[in-house]
DNA sequence: AGTGAAACGACCGTAGA
DNA sequence: TCTACGGTCGTTTCACT
């Protein structure tokens, strides 16, 4: 499918004040219901239907579920700062592939790609920086581990 | 609550192999029915219903609309690092009320504070960036604009 | 902690404005 | 694109294992 027109579609969408209070309330709880979210809005159930199965079709948003790493054991998190020589995107895909790797990004600036990693602990994430200083591609790295999350929200990127 | 009791709770409710599965599922797709997940995982449709209640009560998954920035017009993204002066948490506390702030965390290593902004335009960044620079704890920042986002999932981090 | 069954409520297609 | 409505399927409760 032509991305501009899935773009403009996606815009027109929500334009409407009505999605943007739709997904509003489904960021809160994706899994009450049609008629819950309806009342909230003030439209019928199968109005409010209608408009989620369009913004997920649209690829607008999507309902999944988000887990805690600390409650499943990962009590270590750090983002590491690569910097990259050669195929930048293929580098980077490399250190995507690691399932320590939670996020990977390319970037413009003084650091070519950032990895958000998840780790058990220390040992796990010493080992895990020291995977990614060895993939292909990786000049060298620098980490930042994480102190304390003081704000999450759920966006979703595309590639 | 006390946060030790929280956490061996929560390990215990995920040793089981079952409830790994079913969180997978719902990761994929957050909003399909009780009934589906138990096929997946072999389990009656009340037991997996009682698994995914315990798991979002003890805070260790929860199921949200996760949203594409892109497709709602926020065509912009990038990591600003910023070193702070003075009270660390308070200083990223207000990066973090910035509504183009999705993302903030404490850091150990060069730098304090990272904080991802989502921006509709370079004009928008730049206005954001400004803004972030004039708050006050903030002694300088540097900014990743994003050119590829590689891999996203969705964990979700506790204070 | 899991199963099975019956009452209830949500979901979904269709028709019409 | 919305509302209205009925058939169908999912959810919930409860008694039992």
């Amino acid at each position: 499918m032509n991305r501009d027109a899935t773009q403009s579609h996606a815009e027109l969408l929500v334009q409407d004040g009505i999605s943007r209070a739709i997904i509003e309330e489904l960021q809160r709880n994706g899994r009450q219901s049609y008629a819950a979210v309806a009342k909230e809005v003030g439209l019928s159930e199968a109005a409010v239907r209608q408009r989620i199965q369009k913004l997920i079709e649209a690829q607008v948003m999507k309902i999944v579920a988000v887990t805690d790493p600390m409650q499943l054991g990962f009590t270590r998190q750090a983002m590491v700062l690569i910097r990259s020589h050669g195929d930048l995107t293929a580098t980077a895909d490399r250190v995507a592939e690691l399932p320590n790797v939670d996020y990977c990004v390319v970037t413009a600036g003084r650091t070519d790609i950032l990895a958000e990693v998840v780790c058990t602990d220390d040992e796990d994430l010493l080992e895990t920086i020291n995977t990614i200083r060895q993939i292909e591609g990786v000049a060298s790295s620098e980490t930042l581990t994480y102190l304390s999350l003081r704000k999450q929200e759920y966006d979703w990127g595309t590639k």
